[in-house]
RNA sequence: GGGCGAUUAGCUCAGCAGGAUAGAGCGUUGGCCUCCGGAGCCAAAGGUCAGGGGUUCGAAUCCCCUAUCGCCCUCCA
């Protein structure tokens, strides 16, 4: 509706140009939707922006240009307003046409145009050491409801999951396990503070001693290390998919980085930095120039030890992503990782890929509260609340809704008590508690024996009350919202926007009945209904939360 | 000391690419069940958009400074 509006003013602009001689370019004006009922359906600044070249006052460009607008039959009245706004006022037929819209595309409406443009996104990526805490599914809810976003507004979406399966963890993992294996066998061992101290490492050393036996005692500590290091890393990983699956998470792609290394494609890179005069030797060690391009120091790649660091694979790692097709990268990392990002987009840089192409969300940390008292959480410990408790406490759909619906640079405060109410506090329950209303009405008109002809035949000009204008106005902006969730990538956007949705909903079911009415009445009010429904599903389907027929 | 983020109603948070008189829920107060699901609806009260400068027709929104809070500043991941 907007751009149809759009396309009434740019047509306006040049007819006015052409008769008026005016030679402007065309500013990028807005067209929005008012704060005020009395300013319209739409109002555009479009006159504010000619002021300037045009040396005359806004209003009276203004209504030179409303002359020139076409004709339209679905425009009832457009008005100058205050200093030079332009205010449309439209005809029920055109939100009516929404209606009939929603209804013929089903599960396409609101979806985006097919763009060029290859986006991968890559979320979570937890290091296999241990199972994925509540952090962790704030990242993971953002990061598959946003390539749903994606996919839906058009976009090529890959979602990946990155493992870091080599590196100083593997072994510090495999060598947790090996301790605490050998203190079940009986051996007393001193237990470093920097291993992993939790609970699941235990359970690891007794799952190997029950089906393994004695073995590892006996052979050389490098090798029974190496060997459990590999153990506990698959099976850890074996749960955080398992984990994810629970959590409607999916993803097209694991990526190891292990394959990574032992193609030679770190080395290889590591090579061509050095040969490009952008890494060089200092200390024993090999750095990055990183800050030949706006970082604040340069980086180590290869450290004195002869070990490449975290940051060298993952240089080869986006470069890999680039060498794929990609053409827009986003990573969503924890607000903890903010320092990498100066040296990951200087790598880009260097490989000579545009630093814009790569997009990183930070999400801010999760603060878990019980009854608004914070939960202690001490991953040093090995004490956390695992994503898993969570989700078996408070349910998939809640915990999603909750981490969606706060801009991910904001605090989140969980509290386990709130997610579990069924008020408002969390509105979850009163999106799905629309969607469950429209379909206990359709129950009901089939236990009652009303009959409706097709959605697509009804009439739909019955409808024109305050309550359903609102209602069809809100319907017919769905489609600009998940285009702008994925132009920002913000996907909290969308339960903001059901959450408003569901509320027009039920006011207007509270105020007009739908059955019961002159079947004429009764039949639009029916169909209105049922777009709802649609926009309802499709939105929360993108939230990967569950549109329940009943609660 | 430096960097990033935050600061909007008593609380939790929105504010969509600067637009007209600042938004929602919770909580508080008062209403609505002869009626398709009351997990709902209506109404009232509640604000110096942290503070100060600047940019312009116009700023919660963009720029600078200050304050407070969180996170980061390793040849760790």
């Amino acid at each position: 509706m907007k751009q149809e509006i759009k396309e009434l003013i740019l047509t306006a602009l040049k007819r006015m140009q052409e008769n008026e001689g005016f030679e402007v370019d065309i500013p990028s004006f807005i067209i929005e939707v008012p704060k005020l009922e009395g300013y319209g359906d739409f109002a555009t600044n479009v006159a504010f922006l000619l002021t300037e070249k045009l040396k005359q006052p806004p209003r009276k460009i203004a209504e030179l240009l409303v002359k020139y607008l076409p004709a339209c039959d679905w425009v009832e009245k457009v008005e100058v307003a205050g200093p030079g706004f332009i205010n449309f006022f439209l005809k029920p037929i055109a939100w009516q046409q929404i209606v009939k819209e929603i209804i013929t595309k089903q599960d396409d409406y609101g979806k985006g145009k097919k763009k060029d443009i290859k986006v991968m996104v890559e979320f979570v990526s937890a290091n296999p050491t241990g199972p994925l805490h509540i952090g962790h599914g704030r990242g993971a809810a953002v990061g598959d409801s946003l390539a749903n976003v994606l996919a839906f507004a058009g976009y090529d979406v890959t979602r990946e999951y990155y493992i870091n399966d080599v590196g100083k963890q593997m072994c510090t993992l495999g060598h947790s396990v090996y301790l605490r294996y050998l203190e079940l066998l009986g051996e007393k061992v001193d237990f470093p503070s920097d291993f992993y101290k939790g609970e699941y490492i235990k359970d690891l050393a007794r799952e190997v001693l029950e089906k393994e036996g004695e073995k590892y005692k006996d052979m050389p500590q490098d090798e029974a290390i190496s060997l459990l290091a590999r153990f506990a890393g698959e099976r850890i990983l074996a749960d955080i998919k398992a984990d994810l699956d629970n959590f409607s998470v999916k993803f097209d792609n694991w990526f190891s980085e292990k394959t990574l290394v032992e193609s030679g494609a770190v080395k290889t890179l590591l090579a061509w930095l050095k040969e490009q005069n952008l890494a060089y030797e200092k200390d024993g060690a090999l750095w990055f120039a990183s800050s030949h391009f706006g970082d604040e120091k340069d980086r180590v790649l290869v450290k004195a030890d002869g070990t490449t660091t975290y940051f060298a694979s993952d240089l080869a790692y986006h470069k890999d992503k680039i060498e794929r097709g990609f053409n827009l990268l986003v990573d969503i990392w924890g607000a903890d990782h903010h320092g990498y990002v100066p040296r990951l987009k200087a790598g880009m840089q260097a490989m000579g890929y545009a630093p814009d192409a790569l997009k990183i969300l930070l999400i801010q940390l999760v603060h878990l509260k019980r009854g608004g008292k914070p939960v202690a959480m001490s991953t040093r410990a090995g004490e956390f609340v695992t994503l898993k408790e969570v989700l078996a406490e408070v349910g998939k759909d809640a915990a999603r809704f909750t981490f969606l619906t706060r801009s991910c640079d904001s605090h989140l405060d969980f509290d386990l008590e709130v997610a579990k109410q069924q008020t408002m506090e969390n509105p979850v329950f009163y999106v799905q508690y629309a969607y469950a209303r429209v379909c206990s009405i359709e129950k009901m008109a089939h236990e009652r024996g009303i009959f409706f002809p097709p959605l697509i035949q009804i009439d739909l000009t019955p409808l024109e009350t305050k309550e359903e204008i609102n209602l069809m106005k809100m319907l017919s902006q769905f489609p600009e919202v998940i285009e702008g969730a994925a132009r920002t990538l913000e996907p909290h956007r969308l339960p903001y926007y059901l959450t408003e949705l569901a509320g027009e909903f039920h006011r207007y079911y509270n105020k007009h009945r739908i059955l019961g009415m002159p079947p004429e009445i009764s039949q639009a009010r029916f169909a209105l209904a049922q777009a709802v429904k649609v926009v309802i599903k499709n939105g929360l389907n993108l939230l990967g939360v569950s549109a329940p027929e009943k609660m």
